[in-house]
Parts: C-alpha cells; structure tokens; sequence
DNA sequence: CGGTGATGGTGGTCCGGCCAGTATGCTACG
DNA sequence: CGTAGCATACTGGCCGGACCACCATCACCG
C-alpha cells in the first residue's frame, strides 16, 4: 500500500496545463500553454501541511499534544524516519517542540516568529542588513505603532501601558538586560494596541534583533544607567503623548526617541542619512 | 552570533538576575546564580548549524552543491537519517534545495525569504491579519522606499526602474498575471534602490502576499484591464517623483496609490481607518 | 505515608536496504 | 561520422527494524 500511496503521489504533478487564468487570453495553439517547472511532491511535506493547517486552522492549538511519531507513522501510513523528517521542519518553523521521553508527544506551540527571527538573523550576520537599516525600519514601525495607538487606546489599554512602563522603572535597577526586557514588552504592548499585527510582529523581531546587536557593545560600556533613565523619560513622553490621543506628535516622538538612543552607536554617514529620513517624515 | 542572540532572548524569560551587567549589583554568593534551562542539542542541528553558517558566511555560494547525503554522513559520522533532517530543516528556510537523482548532491540557493514567507501566510489564513494591516503595511514600506530611492537614486537606476516601467506596459496585454509580475519587479527596483534590504525583503514579501490575498477575486472580474491602466499611471508618477528628486511627493504618491488601487476591496471602517492614517502621515 | 524502583513508552540515532530518478558515457545503429 | 538509445553508477526518497537515554507513572517497599 506504500507503494501505492507512492507512485499515485508521483502522478499528482503531472497536471496538465492550467486553463484556469485564461480568461484573457486567447487559447491559440501556436501559442506556448507556458508550463510551469513541476517539483515532485514528498510525503514528509504533506504530512507537514495536515499539521500545519491543522494549527493555523486552530483545531490544534498551543498546548495540545501531537500523537506520537509510532502512532503518527500508522496514522500517516508512511515510516518514521517520515515522520520524523515532517516534525524537524514544523520544529523549525517553531509550530511545534518535542522533547525525548515525552510519553505524550510532541507539544503545539501554536504560530510563532521563530522562523522570521531566524531569517533576519542570517541577513544581518551575512553582512547585508547594518544596524541604519534596523533603526530606520524601527522607525517606521514604532511610529505608525505610536499614532495607532494614540487613536485607538481604550482607558485599559493605557492603564496596561502605564503598568508596563512602571515595570521598565523597577526593572533599571536589575541591570541592562531585564531593562530591555520590560522595553521590549512595553513596545509589544504599544504595537498590540495599535491593532496590526504585521507591525507588531515584524517590531518585536526587529527589536529582538537590534539588541542582540548591541548587547555586546553596551554590556561593558558604563553608560548604562544614564541611558536607561533617558530611555524611561522618552518612554513617558511618547506615553503621555499616546494618553493624550495626540498621533502626530505619537509618531515624531518614537522617531525621534529612536535617533537620540542610536545615534551615537551609527557611523556618522548613516546618522545624517537617519537624519535626513526624520525631516522627510516630518514633511511628508 | 546566532548563538548569542538567541541565548540573549531565551535569558529574557528566564527573568533571573544576570550577572553579566552586573555593575550594578553585588556578587553575593547566597545570590542564585540563575541557571538556565537546558535544551538537549540534537545532532542535526549542529549540522544545520555548521551548513548555515557556510551560507551566511559566505563559504557556500548560491549554485554550489553540498556533497552527497552519503558522503555527508561520513564527514559529520553521523547516520544518514540525521543527515537527512539537517537537509529537511535547511531546506525549510530555503537555503537550500535537494532533487532526486542529482548526481551533484543538493543546491545551494543562498538566503531566501521563503521561510519569511510562510510565516505572513500562516498569519494571513489564521485569520489574525486582515488586508487592511498589509495595506497599511506596504504604505510604511513603499513610501518609504519611494523617498530613499528619490534621493539616493543614481542615473543608471533611473534608467532601469524607465525599463522596469516599460516591461510593466508591454506586460499589460498578457493578463493579470504577468502584470503584477512585472509590477513586483518594479517595486523591488525601488526599494534595492532605496539601500534598505530589510525594507527591502519585508516590502517583497507583503507584495507578494497581497496578490495571492487578492487574485482570486481579481481573476474572474472584467476590471484588471482598467485597472491596469490606472496602476501604469501611477507607477509613472512615482517614477516622476522619484526622477525630480523630490522624496515627499514620492512616497506620498506612494501612499495614494495604495489607497486607490485597494480601496475598494477593503470594508468600509477599514477603509476609512487607512483614511486616516494617510492623514496622519501628512501632518507627522 | 513518603520515598523508590521497575516499567512502558517516547524521541534521538543508527543501520541496511529498496526504489525511482538523473547525469554520464558508451554502444550500436543510421 | 554523428546521433539515438541504452547501461551504469550514482543520487535522493522512503522503509523497517533496532538500540539507547530519557521521562512519567505507579506499584511496591521501608
């Protein structure tokens, strides 16, 4: 029966020619049907878009159990080492963990962005991605996240903020890197309110990825403490800014809080071109 | 530095006071001294690990083959199974591509955003982003590549994104498809041109996502041709802004012909939510 | 009653094997 | 002499079985 699931898998790709966007086209038989390359479709990769869908569908979801890969390989029909293959790229994707000797399985971790952190990663460690490029992207994200946020926040949302920023407070003295942690939770917080999850996500990573860029350089550097105390002041103006409904002056105060924390870390040529992105915005 | 950045984000969770940044607080041995949690290391994922970073680095170029999984699992001594879920987990982010019967062993396609890729279209089919947030989105990234690409543009770039323009209008008769193929090809002339790769990358993945978000019900209408029309207008103006070097009309340009060309596929409060971010844009 | 060991099941890894596919070179035919 | 066709020697995809370290559970024992 593998034999057959195998080679009627074979015959799935080779479809014919697509009749289906050919509306607007005459169907002429000189013309090519222009065919499109065939990739041969492997098991594991179903197995992985049951699961998959199954998780964005949310019929699992985070905290649920997958059987277990021998149950799995019966209920799939195919071997284990199948199997297998299917969890390592749900595993990468971060949908799903598996721990050995876990007696139920392996454990839904629901969406995440594991996968888009991984992505930027490579592309800063490849050199192709400077930390101009991550500021001004966190720019425009934290901007639009502020003025959203400055339109739609409801009276809890900005009780939660005020929380979160009092947090930041408390966590200062607990060092530089439990300081960045209430930051970034504080930011996703902003982001949440602001209703797009894109921004939020694509933030939050961004975040993530810068400070793991200048960690390095900041923990031994003194400057610290000064630093987290300008941070907390910027964070209550553009917070006051978000109480007050006022969006413009939500997104300039991001914007601008963002250039006076990284200027100093940017070579000069990419400060000015920072700079210059500023006043664009500012006449826009 | 993965490594590092990844240890970073796991010591945010893990809450415990950290030593590294200590300047701030004493050693005290009756302190705990936060132990992490262990994560087993699975032997494929040193292999992807050792993989990856010949790709970033740049040891491994695009169209080079990695030996065969045979002669891997001799290299690495590790079983071919093992060697297989590296190939499966590699292949997943795609960095890389097996084909049966290659002689040559699996290609080397250098980093992508596949993975990235997969991430916005497991959010969008999880129902937790809407049009509007991609819209919006593409406003944040087109308008500003717009303004980088009006002043940092170089003659030779000009010329190129006039031909991209021109593959856009010969494009147009061969049907919806091919259109917007060109038109994503125009895009991402100017965003390379705008130098952000970030800006860049995400800009290409939303664009992308649209159009499968919206083909489907642009397919069978009557409207592409005028729509087409309209969006060669468009990008002609962009064009125009970007040539004179003025970066705020560009990217407000930018901005308006988003909303024109999506407006009336959005839902009305969404619409007018878009609305008011365009407003808000104009007086940041 | 609380600790403790056996136990059954789990994931991680290995092995050896079969199959379908492909690139290459050789052969046989035109 | 050139080319079509075939054999070959690889490749990756998949299988089934096996071993191990690990973990939760629970019956057993002090």
């Amino acid at each position: 029966m593998t034999g057959q699931a195998r080679s009627h898998s074979r015959r799935v790709d080779g479809s014919g020619p697509k009749p289906g966007s050919a509306t607007l086209e005459e169907h002429d038989e000189h013309d090519e049907v222009s065919f499109r390359p065939i990739r041969p479709v492997r098991s594991y990769e179903r197995i992985v878009e049951q699961i998959e869908e199954a998780i964005v569908e949310g019929r699992l979801r985070e905290g649920d159990f997958l059987p277990s890969e021998r149950e799995m390989m019966s209920q799939f029909s195919v071997s284990r080492s199948t199997v297998r293959e299917a969890m390592r790229v749900l595993e990468s994707s971060g949908l799903v963990r598996s721990r050995p000797g876990n007696p139920n399985g392996a454990e839904v971790l629901g969406l995440s962005t594991v996968a888009l952190r991984k992505t930027v990663d490579r592309l800063v460690t490849g050199r192709r991605i400077r930390l101009v490029h991550l500021i001004h992207f966190r720019m425009l994200m934290e901007s639009s996240a502020n003025m959203l946020a400055a339109r739609l926040r409801t009276s809890e949302d900005l009780a939660a903020m005020k929380a979160a920023l009092e947090e930041m407070r408390v966590a200062m003295p607990r060092g530089h890197e439990a300081f960045c942690a209430a930051d970034v939770r504080f930011h996703g917080l902003v982001a949440q309110v602001s209703g797009n999850a894109l921004i939020q996500m694509f933030s939050e990573v961004v975040h993530d990825v810068v400070l793991g860029m200048i960690s390095p350089a900041i923990a031994g550097s003194q400057q610290g403490a000064s630093m987290m105390e300008l941070s907390l002041l910027h964070h209550a103006d553009a917070l006051e800014a978000i109480r007050a409904k006022d969006a413009p002056r939500a997104g300039r105060i991001a914007r601008e809080n963002l250039f006076e924390h990284f200027g100093a870390l940017l070579p000069p040529e990419d400060c000015t071109a920072v700079r210059l992105l500023l006043d664009a915005c500012a006449h826009g």
